[in-house]
DNA sequence: CTGACGTTTCAATACTTGTTTAATTGTGGA
DNA sequence: TCCACAATTAAACAAGTATTGAAACGTCAG
């Protein structure tokens, strides 16, 4: 199980415009993932600014990096955002998860 | 499906420390609830602070209050939550949700 | 009606976060 | 080696967030 500290951490990463869309980009890449200047096109943010953002979602975890000459790929890991998930739905209901799940 | 600054408020609500608590709380009573003051008492936080946070999840949707007698009940809404999540695992991997799943 | 209780609101303050511009680091081609 | 390119870092500032203590609001019992 996670830790609070932790998935506050990644709830906060998460819990901004730019960055959860900048996620779902790379959640929707695969492991392959993306270089940070083709991220910064497609989502029209400067470098810099977009730097920032990998930094804060590498630091939650939720995302990571690999060089590749000189560019640098990241790809989300979906382990954290699994966890994540889990912790959140952890003991719904005391532990009678009917009023919980999305279609019963 | 959710739209994007919507999952941002739900998101934003619950990276914080004290109304991830608050909320977990509310998740574990079921449909019930709480009522304001219990909780303030259980998390060990100022009744005035404490508003301040109920006031945040219910803005994002995540709970929802009702009056009984002086007391003013909170319970969580599951609904928003599961959207949310969804919201979050959608279009992995582009559509083939091989790398996405807890554990397979 | 009055007083007590549960809760919210308000104003003030300290803290955190996002963006910008400019400068810097690191990598590779000529 | 020198230059161009990809990306990060740094400093500065504007904007948003959390907490506190005091005051105000609604609800009920006597």
């Amino acid at each position: 199980m996670m830790k609070p500290a932790q998935v506050v951490k990644a709830l906060s990463a998460l819990a901004q415009p730019t960055r959860l869309a900048l996620y779902r980009l790379l959640v929707a890449r695969g492991p392959e993932g993306m270089a940070a200047g083709q991220a910064s096109e497609k989502l029209k943010v400067s470098p810099a600014t977009l730097s920032f953002h990998f930094r804060t979602l590498s630091h939650a975890g939720l995302i990571e990096s690999r060089q590749e000459g000189r560019f640098i790929y990241y790809a989300a890991n979906y382990t954290v955002m699994n966890d994540m998930l889990a912790y959140l739905t952890d003991n719904c209901c005391g532990g009678n998860p009917d009023a919980c799940k999305p279609a019963r």
